[in-house]
DNA sequence: GTACATTTCAAACAGTTGTTTGAAATGGGG
DNA sequence: CCCCATTTCAAACAACTGTTTGAAATGTAC
C-alpha cells in the first residue's frame, strides 16, 4: 500500500473516533483497528499520537485559515469599520466550504476544534495561537474596530466568552441535535446551529456594560 | 483516623487535583497521595472513582441548589414576570455564598462543573437534570417568561450556549486569569468573572432573531 | 532478477490506570 | 481485658495505554 494511502486512511479513522470520543478516550489501537492498518503504522507514518492529533486538525485548519484570513484582509482594507454580524459573519462561508472537502466536513472540524479546546487544555490553544496567530489578530482588529466603545480587556474576556459557547456547542452537538430533535421536533445540522449562534454571540459580544453598583442592586433585588 | 476525617482528606485534596487537571488526568494515586491516606481508602470509603467524583460534586451542589430553588420560587410567585436580567442575577448570590463553606468555594465549585461538562461528555448532565432537574425546569420557566417574543427551541439552545460560555471560562478559569493579568493588567477573580459574564449571556439569550434570508445576505455581503 | 529502500506486521515493552485481596492495625462497648 | 466491627495497609491484579523492535513483506530502480 502507497504511503498516502495508509496515512489517509488513518486521518479518516481516527478524526471520525476523535470527533465522536475526544482525543483522550480514543486508543490508537481503536484507530489502527478502524483504520485496518498495524498498530505500529501510527508511529511510523506520525511519530506519535500527539502528531497525529494535530495531523488531523491541520487537514482543516491549512484549508479554513487563509480562506478566513482573505476575507479579513477584505474587511480591513474597507473606509469605514464593518459592524460586528459583518465581522462574525466571516465564518460562515470558509466553514461550510469544509464540506466539499469532505461530506461532514463543517461537522467534523468543529467538533473536533471542540475537543481540542476542551480535552488537554492549552495544547490546541498553543498550536493554533503559534501557527495562525497573525490570522487571529486581524479578527480581533475587526471587532476592536466595530466596538470602539468596548475596552480592549473586555473583549478579551467577550470573544473568550463566544469561544467558549463555539467550542462546548460543538463538542457536545451530538448530543444536543438528539435533544433538540427529541423535544422540540427540531432537524438541526450544523448550518442552522451556526444560524443560531451568530445573533448571540453578536448581541452577546456588543452587550452594553453595566458597574458593579447595578450589579450588586441586581444581585439584591430578590431579597 | 475517623471515617468522616478521612472522607473528608480525600474530598478536599480530590476536588483540588481535578479542578486543576480534571477529573480523566487526576489518577487515584495522586489524590490518596495529597490526602497522606492509603490508595485503597477510595474504593473502601466511595466505592469508586466515579462515585468519589458524584460526592466532590454533590458537596456543593446540594448547598447551591437548595438556595437557587428557593430564589426562582420568589421569583415565579410574584405577579409580573422577572426580567432576564433579575432571573439569571439570581445566581450570583448563591455561587458567592460558597466562599463560607470554603475560602475558595466559588471557584473550585465553577471549575469542577465545567471539568463535569468537558471532560467525560453526558455523565454530569445526567446527573445533574437527574438529581436536580425540577429545579432547573423552574429557571427554564423564568426565562421563558422573561423572553416571550422567542421560541421554546431557541431558548433550548441559547441556554446552552451561555451553558458553553460558563463552563469553558470556568474550566480554563486559570488560563484566563493569567492571560488578562499579563496582557491588560487584569486583577480578576471569579467575582469579577462574573460581572462581566452577565451581561454577554443577558443580551445573547435575549438576541433579537433573524431569519435565514438574512444570515445569506450576511455572509455574502464581502464579496 | 538482483539490490536496496520503504512499508507492514506480530510481538513485546515499560508504564499507568482503577480495583481487589487478605492480613494487620485500630476502634470502642460489654 | 477481650471481642468484634471498622478501618488501614502493602501488595498484587488484570486491563489498558503509547511506543519500540526486528524480522518479514512489499515496492522500486537498475
Amino acid at each position: 500500500m502507497s504511503r498516502v494511502q495508509t496515512q489517509q486512511k488513518i486521518l479518516d479513522a481516527a478524526e471520525g473516533l476523535f470527533a465522536e470520543s475526544g482525543f483522550n478516550d480514543t486508543s490508537l489501537r481503536q484507530i489502527t483497528g478502524r483504520a485496518e492498518v498495524n498498530l505500529a503504522a501510527v508511529n511510523y507514518h506520525f511519530g506519535s499520537k500527539k502528531a497525529l492529533i494535530q495531523a488531523v486538525l491541520q487537514r482543516y485548519l491549512q484549508v479554513v485559515m487563509p480562506r478566513l484570513e482573505q476575507q479579513f484582509d477584505a474587511l480591513l482594507a474597507r473606509q469605514q469599520p464593518s459592524t460586528l454580524s459583518e465581522v462574525l459573519a466571516v465564518f460562515v462561508q470558509p466553514l461550510l466550504e469544509l464540506k466539499q472537502v469532505k461530506p461532514q466536513g463543517t461537522t467534523l472540524f468543529l467538533q473536533l476544534l471542540g475537543r481540542g479546546y476542551t480535552d488537554v487544555q492549552g495544547h490546541l490553544r498553543k498550536f493554533i495561537s503559534h501557527h495562525y496567530g497573525s490570522v487571529l489578530n486581524k479578527f480581533v482588529l475587526l471587532v476592536q474596530q466595530s466596538c470602539p466603545s468596548l475596552s480592549n480587556a473586555e473583549i478579551f474576556w467577550r470573544l473568550h466568552f463566544s469561544l467558549g459557547t463555539v467550542v462546548f456547542t460543538m463538542a457536545s452537538s451530538e448530543a444536543l441535535f438528539d435533544i433538540a430533535a427529541a423535544d422540540y421536533r427540531e432537524q438541526a445540522d450544523i448550518a442552522s446551529v451556526i444560524r443560531r449562534l451568530l445573533p448571540y454571540l453578536a448581541a452577546g459580544i456588543a452587550a452594553p456594560t453595566i458597574d458593579s453598583k447595578q450589579l450588586d442592586l441586581m444581585a439584591q433585588a430578590t431579597f
